[in-house]
DNA sequence: CTGAAAGCGCTTACAG
DNA sequence: CTGAAAGCGCTTACAG
């Protein structure tokens, strides 16, 4: 990069043009000492009324706005708290994201943004970024930094994680029942009455995954079936795996009347696997998936999932490092899965 | 929001285990000021070489990484630049993002995401936030901020925005060819020999849903068809409204073998409704959509579109603004679009 | 209850 | 080529 002093000259210039109004402008119009009308703003200390209200007049009047930055230099808080996402595009965190900023926004904080890629090393590079940046606080959506190491940074400063169980001190984690949710799922499908129910498992990697897994086994044997190795075959939580894995399961010739897949991304390209080979959702074959993405009710046909509420993650993750900023301990629980019957699933051989 | 000093406090505490590096450490391990310092780290000034060996080496030794807070206090710039976007989970606007992130990062900047949620106000309110966290430059992802407004912010600070032709000094704007895209897809339904071609447009306040319309009259008369007002139906850009467009289509039994939805979420409804009425795409009809969102290749059938390329969008506006800030003109061009046919489409009565 | 003063970690004229 | 000094806009002990 070459320097850049050269526009931020000229933007100078043209910002000249509205004084901009600045503690000790507030202050002096107001007759006091910068020291009082930062108080105020902070409800740090009791101030007599009528200063105050000379103060505030004077703000109201010089449409003064405290900077941010020259806040987060001096008193060590910004106002804003990192958030490390794996990919700022993903369906599934995409609400979550929403769910933060709406959150945040109520409490004047704002949201910076970041990108993992699940990997452990870009999520450390993430939190540096984050922590020279000065947040006050860091939520980490799932990711794949180890719980060493974010109690390690929560001793420097407060964290809210996703994803995990974890205790510690400064520390507080939302977890989702993924088990449940896959219970649930499969539970579904065998209330309909199939007996041969495919599951397109999840990432290894990803705990989630294999929680949504154990649901499937615990439906299964809950309902008295034996467990087939046969019928489960490995995804990676994303549509082409989806497809692969049933173009894998046909070739095989296991039979099956309906197919679980741990995402909806998964289900999604399922479904498409299915269509090529001229079976029919859910006349052939019940389909049944996992998150609830937006997509999910827009799929042909409507997908039946398992909804894992976004919104509700990202609102509740941000309402508890609120309350972690706050000095309160959070109490936040996620909301229990639930299962959402569309259009992509019914009793086997309905056709 | 209660005082949040308790909690810092013990941050505090806890950070001081690592004595942070600052220019003041560095100088003093390499024996010069923090002046000389700060010249090398923003290549301000020629510096004779064993100096500058010397703070290489102490930077290296400390782990000494500049603080941008402090930066962007003292010197104006903080390295970051404001994104106002739509909607943080946006489908087609996700991967733009991404593109700005992927860019940004290459030069040391950071995005800062805001979301204007395609009101006027609420964009306004986002430049304000930006600019109060000083950022360097703003990127705007269409919006509905008026031209004027966007014109005076740019005397203020480099303004690249997308979706718009429009010049101004310090401003950059990089627009896509919609009308052209309009064209093509509909060319391509003519092509397979489509007569009856269904318009679902998108919400006439944007204005590239106007240009694809446009496109798509110009593809008609190009072909000597006359342009039948009933084939065409408004929609809002969303599933929901290409579903009921494809609907009312139906409803008001307007012949028509192929739809062209003026973007992709429109076109899954439009699916939705099709299949629901038990209309098979292509065989019964053929379906063009526009953005070729990431969902698009999965859907049942993939989706014939015309591509919007969102990536190189987000990485050509961020490229722009870098070239802007380091005082260049910048000179992006957005490719032109680009049709990728899928399995949506077909001669018509193919089946 | 309220000021004056020092300081947060940098940058940048101003002088050599 | 390089320092000393002032300053960015706030916050926060420290003293009344």
């Amino acid at each position: 990069m070459k320097s850049t002093t050269r526009p931020r000259a000229s933007a100078k210039t043209a910002a000249r043009a509205a004084p901009k109004a600045t503690l000790g402008t507030v202050a002096a119009l107001a007759g006091v000492s910068p020291s009082t009308v930062s108080r105020i703003l902070n409800g740090t200390a009791v101030v007599s009324d009528d200063k105050r209200a000379a103060v505030d007049a004077a703000i109201a009047r010089l449409g003064f706005v405290p900077d941010p930055v020259a806040r987060g230099l001096a008193g060590g808080r910004t106002l804003s708290v990192g958030v490390v996402t794996q990919s700022i595009d993903s369906p599934f965190y995409g609400v979550a994201l929403r769910g933060i900023e709406d959150e945040l926004a109520r409490a004047g904080y704002s949201p910076l943004f970041v990108s993992g890629h699940w990997n452990a090393t870009e999520e450390a590079r993430c939190i540096e970024v984050l922590r020279s940046r000065r947040v006050d606080g860091i939520i980490v959506l799932t990711g794949r930094l180890s719980d060493a190491a974010l109690r390690a940074q929560a001793k420097a400063l407060p964290i809210v994680v996703t994803g995990r169980t974890l205790k510690a001190p400064g520390l507080y984690a939302l977890q989702f029942d993924n088990f449940e949710g896959g219970r649930l799922a499969t539970h579904h499908l065998l209330a309909l009455g199939h007996r041969r129910i495919a599951f397109i498992a999840g990432d290894a990697q990803h705990p989630d995954a294999n929680e949504r897994q154990r649901g499937y086994r615990a439906a299964l044997e809950a309902a008295g079936l034996a467990f087939d190795p046969d019928l489960v075959v490995p995804g990676q939580y994303h549509e082409q795996s989806g497809l692969m894995a049933v173009e894998r399961l046909l070739d095989r010739r296991v039979p099956f009347s309906a197919i679980f897949a741990a995402n909806d991304q998964m289900a999604f390209g399922a479904a498409l696997a299915l269509h090529r080979r001229g079976l029919r959702v859910p006349e052939d074959v019940s389909l049944v998936g996992f998150d609830d993405l937006a997509s999910a009710v827009y799929a042909s046909p409507p997908l039946s999932t398992v909804q894992q509420p976004g919104y509700d993650i990202g609102r509740l993750a941000a309402q508890s490092m609120l309350q972690l900023l706050a000095g309160t301990q959070p109490d936040a629980v996620l909301p229990a899965p639930r299962l959402i019957v569309r259009e992509s699933s019914s009793a086997p051989g309905a056709a």
